[in-house]
DNA sequence: GAACATTTCAAACAATCGTTTAATATAGAT
DNA sequence: ATCTATATTAAACGATTGTTTGAAATGTTC
């Protein structure tokens, strides 16, 4: 293999998830890729086979790495033992939910391609489902659960769509904010944490003492 | 003018509705909507002017509906008097958000696309943030403080935000439901809401006192 | 250096895109 | 019936799409 192959093949990569995540994938074609990449346009079929596959291949590594932070995040809480809040775990799943939002400006722009991909998906079918949304979800209701044996796992389950539900707007919010929305009030990241955690915290403990007069935990 | 000029001119806008809202602005072709609508690929610019225009044409005349319906909600709840209770602010606003999904399959599919606007925007700059979201989110912020005296202005938006991330949450859950999200718990629209209702609800009030020993309202 | 495999490249491929054109068809008005 | 304005049509426009081709360039091996 000449030494270069590895470097144009990596270069395509990085200028295709680069330019995937700001435009989506209908809005990139392979010219803009390759020739953001500096290489000749049959390099795409040459070395990935297609379009599609780049697209595919670029979205499972990025959706395992954050299926893995956010697991991991998770779990790192729960090993504390059984003194963990509510607030605990809630901080710590927002700030890896929202980590790659924060850090680069690639890992916001993935984001906001993960989103766009939950409406008009063009990875391979359930990819986004089973290999990122399905795994975290179980393990946030059962990380709820045991914090709050009071609650239902129904209730539970309603509780992490709304966490979910404001992580994901949040993403949203941040991503509309440097393009059209100026109106709205400001919207700081580590504050919009601040509030999702003691809201959702708040929210989920009127679910326990809807179901039972138990104690607060 | 011909008897059949506003008939084919309507049979555009009604294919492009639907086709647009299921298939996004780059997802259909100009030939896709014209074949859908039984004539001439050449219609559309001779009565739009263009594919984008007949874009912003739909856009805006759905764009406002949504806008009507959201803002009437709040009034009508907030004309009943000083008794109004933060679940009935939220449940009329809530129906109100949620009606065009659970009634006809273009309001679904149109909300869907106003979401995808929202992080790809095609339409006319600013158009779905001055003309939706921003008149309806002020209105909201207003309610709240109004039914809520001991609630700060600043933690008002972010209930807002909160209410509105777990709405559009409802509208992705929806809509996945239907394509490749089938691992999920049953998500039914009318349970969501009243989790939603209470959720927010009690989220709020945990704001008011911990701003203030203030009363429950 | 010859032989071989790998990589890069310009060029062309067929398909589709939004739009334009010019001719035809149809309507109502005189 | 004639004229005029409007509506519809098939065909073509130039541009762009993803992909393929075959030759040239480059690296590795002997």
């Amino acid at each position: 293999m000449k030494n270069n192959a590895d470097d144009t093949k990596n270069r395509i990569l990085d200028s295709a998830e680069e330019l995937f995540a700001e435009g989506g994938f209908d809005g990139v074609s392979a010219r803009d890729i390759t020739k953001h990449a500096k290489c000749n346009v049959a390099s795409i079929n040459y070395y990935f086979g297609g379009k599609d596959s780049l697209y595919n291949e670029i979205c499972r590594r990025r959706l395992n790495a954050l299926r893995d932070i956010r697991i991991d995040s998770i779990n790192k809480v729960m090993a504390q033992g059984d003194g963990v809040t509510l607030e605990e775990l809630f901080r710590a799943f927002s700030h890896a939910f929202l980590a790659p939002l924060l850090e680069d400006p690639k890992g916001r722009s993935f984001l906001k391609l993960m989103t766009r991909e939950m409406l008009y998906p063009h990875m391979s079918a359930g990819l986004l489902v089973e290999e990122l949304i399905m795994p975290v979800f179980k393990l946030l209701v059962e990380a709820i659960c045991k914090i709050c044996p009071g609650l239902s796992t129904e209730n539970a389950v309603w509780s992490v769509h709304s966490l979910i539900a404001q992580l994901i707007h949040t993403i949203h919010i941040q991503t509309m904010m440097g393009d059209s929305l100026k109106g709205l009030p400001q919207f700081d990241v580590s504050e919009a944490v601040d509030h999702i955690v003691s809201f959702t915290a708040a929210g989920v403990r009127s679910l326990i003492e809807n179901n039972e007069d138990s104690e607060n935990v």
